[in-house]
DNA sequence: CGCCGATGTGTACATCGTATACTCGCTCCC
DNA sequence: GGGAGCGAGTATACGATGTACACATCGGCG
């Protein structure tokens, strides 16, 4: 259950805390999401809090996790196209949106230290990372239908992630000065770049 | 002048509190560097670092403003290889030296909301960013010589220092389980491929 | 009934950035 | 040479913030 849904009033306390700081967080920034705050917004104490996050740390990665799990669905939940970069194309559009309409909990998926995060190569290639199984798969079959070269397969989506993430970054602290529309545009001239660079 | 030397105790106080925030950053990160660690550092009052910078931020920014002149330094006294992309692999290297001995200044310098960043297109095609010039120069003269297809420099060099970037932050947020000649094989092996796609 | 665990409260403390008011000591100008 | 002015530093204080610790409440179960 993505915490995005904001949980109604019958959910459990937990639930209602981490609704709250989800608020918070997408409206003011990870700062503004202070345990007097997040409490105030629930209506209990500060103190209350930590019987259900051990720490701020934990509340603020219950969000993180809950932002992998709803970026999963909605790649699960896509219609996809069967042709491979055509796929790729689309799972770019779709983070993009992502990253686009929640760039505080953006910010926080992908900017912070976080204990757990998935490790490359291990974690990755182990599958435990969905939103990387996605374009993986896409790359794969490219590469088995002869559209791409062969190469590592797992080492190119990280790239390319990173890339993407980079230029994201560098979006949401100022330093384009362009539309969004032109941002995404220069995104997928980006990745295309890239994809043309392992063509067979 | 560069922070990074830790001016002698003959400098100026406001140089004597930058070299000790920058201590605190290279060994503690910069949630360490509090006003009252600082000063306690150069043995003034916290208020008195108010004489020389307007606030915290304005500290960190000088320190990030330092890092970028340390890098520009650097770039510019390293004997770059004439052949374009050969040049273009040794800036990746430099780039990389830095970002792996100064971390945590790396991440004040590319990772924060800062007033005064550059922006992208505008900034940059002015040649306002130090770092971007030595590889666009580079880019463009591959492009002349015909090895690179003709296409838009700056944003070939913003995509790529994007990647970098994300490769970069991903490995100093603990994303990668591998040794650090490992990291920096992988990230040659990234920009090689972006630059596979766009030779002539 | 007694009790116990889960949930929440109240109070308190250390740490932080920084506003405000002050005290010097130096220089400059008449 | 003697005050005026100013740059530098100090002292104190305020309001946030995370969270430790001791206590209250309450529902269910023996």
């Amino acid at each position: 259950m993505a915490y995005g849904v904001y949980a109604a009033a019958s959910a459990s306390t937990a639930q209602r805390i981490q609704a709250a700081a989800g608020r918070l967080l997408d409206r003011r920034g990870a700062e503004a999401v202070t345990m007097r705050r997040v409490a105030e917004a629930v209506g209990i104490t500060p103190m209350a809090l930590y019987r259900h996050f051990a720490n701020r740390a934990a509340l603020l990665n219950a969000l993180a996790d809950a932002g992998f799990e709803e970026l999963t669905e909605r790649l699960g939940a896509a219609r996809l196209p069967a042709a491979p970069e055509r796929r790729l194309m689309k799972i770019l559009d779709l983070f993009l949106d992502f990253a686009l309409e929640r760039p505080r909990l953006f910010e926080l998926m992908f900017l912070t230290r976080r204990p757990g995060a998935r490790q490359f190569p291990g974690d990755f290639r182990a599958g435990k990372s969905p939103t990387a199984r996605f374009s993986a798969a896409a790359l794969e079959e490219g590469m088995r239908q002869g559209a791409f070269r062969k190469d590592d397969v797992w080492e190119i989506v990280f790239a390319t992630g990173a890339m993407l993430q980079g230029l994201v970054m560098l979006y949401l602290t100022g330093r384009f000065a362009v539309s969004e529309p032109e941002f995404r545009a220069l995104c997928r001239r980006a990745i295309r770049r890239y994809l043309n660079g392992i063509r067979a």
